[in-house]
DNA sequence: GAACCTAGAGATTGGAAATT
DNA sequence: AATTTCCAATCTCTAGGTTC
């Protein structure tokens, strides 16, 4: 079966849906076909009237006629699957590029002209890695056709020509919080110094945003605690208070309460979490859970294994098994400071897999617990 | 009430390493 | 050599707050 694929409605917009609702809002039909060749027509014919219809569309969705719930469930059901049209692309020129640094490595962005292209306006795109630049072969100055992948993400695809004044792309050398100089691999540009503001920052916003904490915000909260020196290690959050916070301009006593409370209700976390959050490259929650799983269930047991038992496990090899271990090593102290604070724990065993799957709704007063606890 | 900020939504690229 | 998995990064828009 064939349907459209749209990009206007978001499932969550109750309001929005609401509103089409009273719009008399056209409904999406589907359309059943056989043949591979029944489905490209589709599209086609699809596309042609595209311009016509009152909503915006990017494409199709073929999928199986029936209803598999259990397919349904997966992050990537494999009974459908998006049959997108062709991006628009249009022409524009590269103004600049600017060096995103996130941790230790810098990424280069693409700063354009601003054009409207499928609806929103485009500015910058991101150019993943001195070799791509190299590759395109661009130049600030440079025409260039940009898309915006799958009607969303812009890329650039391709330079047109590059004017015989056009400037070299200035790729940085040292590092601008440190001084130290950077290693360019090619597929990425870093730095290497392991006490870099950069990379010790970076780990408190990837604690937070592990621990899935609301409204501690980076922007009014977090780095100017971190510039001020009141904040280097993750322990040093859990000593926060609210007179700390509404030093800043924009944190008020409501807003610093409430980043406060919501960091500490975070009372316990998995042991994949916990290291997880600690940004050791390349070492996510995901990739520890497997270890924790193998039976290294505790900080210790992972610290005091070795690589070769590491990686025993599956999807750890050299690599990543030295990762892992020297990032654990390196991070021990910091972790039993976190740990001392006694603000957080790490859960003890891995919780039963009895509820696991089910889903759950609280309502009215709870007797024994609070809500909050109970969810 | 204006101005500003955040979260979250959907979607894709592309590198690296491991596995098959 | 091909496939799988993870990770990090990018874009825009808007509802719903907070602060000024």
């Amino acid at each position: 079966a064939i349907s459209l694929t749209d990009n206007v409605v978001f499932a969550s917009e109750v309001k929005k849906l609401k509103w089409l609702k009273n719009q008399n809002f056209p409904t999406i039909k589907t359309k059943v076909v056989h043949k591979p060749q029944e489905v490209i027509k589709v599209r086609e014919d699809i596309f042609n009237i595209r311009s016509t219809l009152e909503y915006g569309i990017d494409g199709l969705v073929i999928k199986g006629n029936d209803i598999d719930t259990e397919d349904m469930q997966r992050a990537k059901p494999m009974k459908q699957v998006a049959f997108k049209f062709q991006a628009e692309e249009i022409k524009t020129k590269l103004l600049d590029v600017q060096w995103s640094i996130s941790g230790h490595n810098y990424t280069p962005v693409a700063i354009v002209e601003k054009v409207n292209l499928a609806g929103s306006n485009v500015s910058r795109a991101s150019l993943a890695n001195p070799n791509l630049i190299e590759e395109l072969g661009i130049k600030i100055g440079s025409e260039v056709v940009i898309s915006k992948r799958g009607d969303i993400i812009p890329k650039i695809e391709r330079v047109i020509k590059t004017p015989s004044d056009a400037r070299e792309i200035s790729v940085p050398q040292i590092c601008e919080e440190c001084n130290t100089t950077l290693i360019n691999e090619g597929t990425r540009l870093f730095c290497p110094n392991e006490d870099c503001p950069k990379r010790i920052y970076y780990r408190l916003a990837r604690w937070i945003k592990k621990l899935n904490v609301k409204h501690f915000s980076e922007k009014l909260m977090l780095k100017p605690l971190f510039k001020t020196g009141k904040v280097r290690k993750i322990a040093d959050l859990y000593k926060l208070e609210i007179k700390d916070l509404v030093l800043f301009e924009g944190v008020k006593e409501t807003s610093a309460k409430k980043a406060l409370d919501n960091l500490n209700a975070v009372k316990e976390v998995s042991l994949a979490k916990f290291i997880g959050g600690f940004a050791i490259e390349n070492i996510g929650e995901d990739l520890t859970q497997r270890i924790v799983d193998a039976g290294f269930n505790t900080l210790d047991k992972i610290k005091n294994t070795s690589i070769h038992q590491l990686s025993q496990v599956e999807g750890f090899a050299r690599k990543t098994a030295q990762q892992l271990l020297e990032g654990v090593i390196k991070l021990y102290p910091h972790m039993e400071e976190l740990l001392n604070t006694n603000k957080i724990k790490i859960q003890e065993k891995s919780q039963g897999k009895k509820l696991k799957g089910l889903s759950f709704c609280f309502t009215g007063k709870l007797n024994t617990i609070k809500r909050a606890a109970a969810e």
